[in-house]
DNA sequence: CTGAAAGCGCTAACAC
DNA sequence: GTGTTAGCGCTTTCAG
């Protein structure tokens, strides 16, 4: 790899002139900027990024934590989070957590020490204590971490309201859930938001609510022996569409018809969902905006350390598909 | 953040010695070490991984140059990189290409001055000239770029042919293949194997072969045509699952059902098939497995520069699912 | 066993 | 307009 030295000498001028050149900053004469030109495509210089990464202290890479992305849900948020980071010339870096604590310290500190220059973080264990100490702007997607931090996130809550509404409005009687798993913030406002709609029905009863993890084998057996031990549930909101093609394919194992016996709701509006027969009902995220959104927002704190936590959210909307159907 | 000097300074040694703790490289008084590590863990000091990049011309960085994350396949493909370029200290960048050779080239460019160690690629249109210049390991994987570069794929062709064959045994009298895009090395492979297969059958018409991009959308629609032309098609062998999806779909939109009056296979064995109902029968790729050893055989090429190229393919499995079925 | 100093490739004052 | 030079933070000869 030739260096700018290389170039300096081949040019018959200084360094810091090809410097110059290649920062088009400050003054320099056209006629010895085409020859430093024509030396650079001579030797193919391409300036090392390291080096400058070195005396600028910034890397130009951006990091995204996802627990993992074999879930279906994240290689939509990860494709966002790339294009927009590509567009600004940033390298993306991605990083599987499991949601395992140790492992999302151990990734803080390799990133901090390779001078990444921020990082979108998804994650249900990572808290304000975590991240005190880091210095590099960090925002939280998908999910909220610490009331410090920018974030970008849905209207979790009001969105299960009306996945929850909308079953009811189409005639389910008992309606159950499926939840995501405890200590992420969205499981939590998706729960209040079914509650808000069932907890005074006089019907509900606590054990309406069954845990899936987000992960789909888990939704399926949970699903079974809720179905099982309520066989009058008529209608199941999942917390997300992983868990939602899984309570289909539990109902489905059971010799229950969808929606006929059962209509089922999920929330995410991944591709999945689309898949499936009969396809999936589902409270659609814009996944690919909050991603792009989240990119860009980190992009505005790296050139604005003084720039104010942002919090936004965007609104989820209904997908009728066929696995919900008006029932008489 | 701290430097070496810092450290240095606060343990009354030179910076030789705190980089000689650092990197437990020639001797040094177990005193004076400790007093090295006390000033370490005082001043929470981690060594700059630019500085030292830029010292060692190398980066500790690997990329994974994927068309799509977003396609199902790719995910855990790039799990498995990313596992094992984490257990082996290495950064991990994930590359959407597109199969677009521009993006592919600008990847190149930036990943080579951010002197990344090694890239592993999937793609349908970088060749041999593309990375000639290139002076980083690089491995193909899932599809062949370059004779002379390592690679890691699966048993394509006799896998197509398994298949294809599995389906006749079941009694499928009417075979059609969905293929993928035409450029894929793995399309030409599970194309020959099919035709390895029914090309001498006084049944095989040229149009029972028609392509669906390995894209879901795409085979839906394509499917509906090619079982509208021909309604004697009993079987169908897709090149991947997604497509197999895709074909399912379609056949249950034209009222068929599956697998009673046709049966699908696809290829790949990713997640998606097991949700569908039924549930795709495949010849299973072991994706994870793929991915893992391209990233170690890289890793090798990054030691030993001498390293000879390796070739290794690894053979795929059938997993009978309930997309088809023995008929009479 | 330890320190001084050169240098990885680049940028940004500071001179001229 | 252009060159000289001092670092960015680290590793590694080379002395001692």
């Amino acid at each position: 790899m030739a260096t700018i030295k290389d170039v300096a000498k081949l040019a018959q001028v200084s360094v810091a002139t090809v410097s110059r050149v290649l920062n088009s900053n400050g003054y320099v004469n056209p006629t010895t900027k085409e020859r430093v030109n024509k030396a650079i495509s001579d030797l193919n210089y391409r300036p090392n990024d390291v080096a400058r990464s070195l005396f600028k202290g910034r890397s130009k890479m951006i990091a995204l934590f996802v627990p993992d992305i074999m879930n279906p849900y994240f290689p939509e948020l990860a494709r966002a989070v790339e294009d927009v980071t590509n567009q600004h010339d940033y390298t993306f870096v991605l990083c599987n957590t499991d949601d395992d604590i140790e492992k999302e310290i151990t990734y803080l500190n390799a990133l901090q020490q390779k001078s990444v220059d921020g990082i979108i973080i998804v994650s249900s264990t990572i808290n304000k204590e975590h991240i005190q100490h880091i210095n590099v702007p960090i925002i939280a997607l998908d999910r909220i971490l610490s009331s410090d931090l920018s974030s970008v996130t849905v209207t979790n809550r009001e969105g299960a309201k009306e996945a929850t509404e909308y079953l009811k409005e189409i005639g389910c009687e008992r309606i159950a859930h499926i939840c995501g798993p405890e200590n992420a913030s969205n499981t939590v406002q998706r729960l209040r938001g079914y509650l808000d709609v069932v907890k005074d029905e006089d019907w509900f009863l606590s054990s309406y609510v069954v845990s899936g993890g987000y992960n789909f084998d888990k939704a399926v057996e949970v699903t079974i022996n809720l179905l099982k031990d309520h066989p009058e549930v008529d209608g199941i909101f999942a917390a997300n569409d992983v868990m939602g093609v899984g309570v289909m394919k539990a109902a489905q194992s059971l010799g229950l018809r969808v929606p006929e016996d059962l209509s089922i709701i999920g929330f995410d509006g991944i591709a999945l969902g689309k898949t499936t027969s009969p396809s999936l009902t589902t409270m659609a995220q814009p996944i690919y905006d909050i991603g792009a959104r989240a990119a860009e927002i980190l992009i505005e704190h790296i050139n604005d350390k003084e720039l104010l936590r942002k919090r936004e959210e965007f609104t989820v909307k209904l997908i009728e598909r066929e696995s919900t159907k008006v029932r008489r």
